[in-house]
DNA sequence: TTGGAACCTGGACTTTGTCTAATTGGATTT
DNA sequence: AAATCCAATTAGACAAAGTCCAGGTTCCAA
């Protein structure tokens, strides 16, 4: 998903590209997503959806989570022991983690290089690499 | 952690050298974790700890972690959005994570280099990079 | 032998997420 | 416009992983 100046419409256009149809919940969470550069759990999004009033339940907050990652508008950090965060951001890039306050930061991709791994398993195909980086607020 | 033939005995003295009074059950904890080369969750070293007959309860397999992972005998491993692999290799080192199998297999961090991360936020301090390759049964 | 500290335990509780059966609502057909 | 249909939504029950606590046990030192 991009970062782009998003209109009800204009999130409405992009699920019915990725072959989703647009309901008033899914553009609400995809609006949630895309308004900042953030990494939230289904509990903020849940709550961030209806700040104004309960509009959409958690059941839809989890089936349209689901839906979104599996249509690749999505990715699933998994990062802190107690809950899955999302991340808007779908291109390849890398995250600081806080451990502390569970802060998550972005790492972009270009320029980092990871070299001599061995090989994948036999009979394994990658599936994605993920970088954490976990940080601790100075001594 | 270090993987060496374990008697009762060897153990006890490891951890009484790590501050840990070796009692019973953070004894067997400890042997189920060394036995073998895994990476365990809490459920299955509970499963593991009382095959022959139930001898050490949830809570105290929980507690004993936590004080094994505070006195830097085990690592956490967080790939898995739904429970916690402990892991008693404590050097240095990554994984492989089957996304379909939930298999770990470790990488050596000899030879892995990490190019081109920008630098940690400000007032942050390193506590540590995972890499994590995951990766799926082949075509 | 007795007192105290550390340790262990069952089970209640919390949190995160899943499932299901019933309902809604919006597009399509008539 | 009314009836129809089906995907989407929902409340709330359920499950799994983990935490917490109050009471019981063990062990050691005095
Ligand atoms: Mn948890
Ligand atoms: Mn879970
Ligand atoms: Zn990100
Ligand atoms: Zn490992």
């Amino acid at each position: 998903m991009n970062l782009e100046p998003s209109t009800r419409e204009s999130v409405a256009e992009m699920l019915r590209t990725r072959g989703i149809t647009p309901t008033h919940q899914r553009i609400e969470i995809a609006l949630v997503l895309l308004e900042k550069r953030w990494h939230p759990s289904a509990d903020q999004i849940l709550a961030a959806v209806n700040v104004r009033c309960a509009e959409t339940s958690k059941a839809t907050v989890y089936n349209t989570l689901k839906l979104f990652l599996d249509k690749g508008l999505v990715r699933e950090l998994i990062v802190d022991p107690n809950k899955v965060f999302y991340d808007s951001n779908t291109s390849v890039h890398h995250h600081f983690y806080d451990v502390v306050s569970g802060e998550i930061t972005d790492i972009a991709a270009a320029g980092v290089r990871v070299d001599g791994l061995p090989p994948l398993p036999a009979g394994m195909v990658p599936a994605g690499i993920d970088i954490i980086v976990r940080t601790r607020p100075g001594l």
